[in-house]
DNA sequence: TAGCAACG
DNA sequence: CATCGTTGCTAA
């Protein structure tokens, strides 16, 4: 789903420090492997963000709940020196960059981006001469990195969500299709579409209905909206759409498309999940 | 076919 | 700034 922007950056005074909390917690899971490294960096780098008046000092720090010895250092360091020199050791060494690189492919988790660097693949440049080791879901993220990489704003993800509903209606008018994540809560950018599929035949008491999801997936197809699958089962797909060309002739970038397929009574309850929260 | 890797 | 279910791939 969409990357967190931190909330108004206006009105987050410690957004230096969770900044380079995450960037620590990136490297200790897609480098280094340590989950539990990037659980603690990612738990402070929360909690700060949420600390609503501007942190003055380690000791400070140290009071919340998730900040401990070394996460208080840190912020004493950064705020002597405006850096960090774990960090930029980190920056400054060429394996740690090109893994964080490879795994900003969808497809390439770190497993993956540890092994194609240790083969010397260092760079998306590298990449796309060797594509031959890669997985269908990892040469659809390398086609299209850049495009992804990208936010889709608003006023497209509207368009988006017309294409969407209106060809499942031809379907089948009963079917109820919602666009869910960050644009539900009126966000003015979201990093893909997310969208809630379900049938009022398709209830706890029904066995399951692959064929709901199938025929919406072929459907958008065959109007070449759907351009690329990533995973299709019974319940998810994943896969990539773009809208057709407009009118002036400008043309819209490849973006990730998901679909569930849920039960009726559950889709209620994440569409109320979502209203309430926000 | 189980277990891992990746995704959201 | 969470966790866990779904999907795909691959080694056994």
């Amino acid at each position: 789903m969409s990357k967190r922007k931190g909330l108004d950056p206006s009105s987050n005074p410690n957004a230096d420090f969770s900044d380079f909390l995450m960037e620590l917690a990136t490297y200790e899971k897609n480098v280094n492997r340590a989950m539990h490294k990037y659980n603690a960096y990612r738990k402070a780098a929360g909690i700060i963000a949420k600390h609503p008046t501007q942190i003055m000092s380690g000791d400070q720090a140290k009071k919340l709940d998730g900040v401990g010895d070394k996460i208080a250092k840190k912020i004493d360091e950064f705020i002597q020196t405006g850096k960090l020199q774990k960090l930029e050791k980190i920056r400054a060494n060429d394996t740690n960059v090109a893994i964080t690189e490879l795994t900003k492919v969808t497809g390439i988790g770190p497993a993956n981006a540890q092994k194609l660097v240790a083969e010397g693949i260092t760079s998306i440049e590298e990449l796309r001469k060797h594509q031959e080791k890669l997985n269908h879901h990892q040469k659809i993220g390398l086609k299209h990195f850049e495009d992804f990489e990208k936010r889709i704003p608003r006023e497209e993800m509207l368009k988006m969500r017309e294409v969407v509903i209106s060809e499942i209606h031809k379907l089948d008018s009963e079917y109820t299709a919602d666009v869910c994540g960050s644009f539900r809560r009126g966000a003015e950018s979201s990093g893909d579409m997310d969208i809630l599929l379900t049938h009022p035949s398709y209830t706890s008491t029904t066995k399951k209905k692959p064929e709901l999801l199938q025929k919406v997936v072929k459907q958008l197809e065959s109007i070449k909206f759907v351009t690329d699958t990533l995973s299709l089962g019974d319940s998810k797909y994943m896969g990539v759409c773009q809208l057709p060309k407009d009118e002036d002739g400008t043309e819209y970038l490849f973006r990730r498309l998901d679909i569930r397929s849920v039960v009726n009574c559950y889709a209620m309850c994440i569409i109320f999940l979502h209203l309430v929260k926000f």
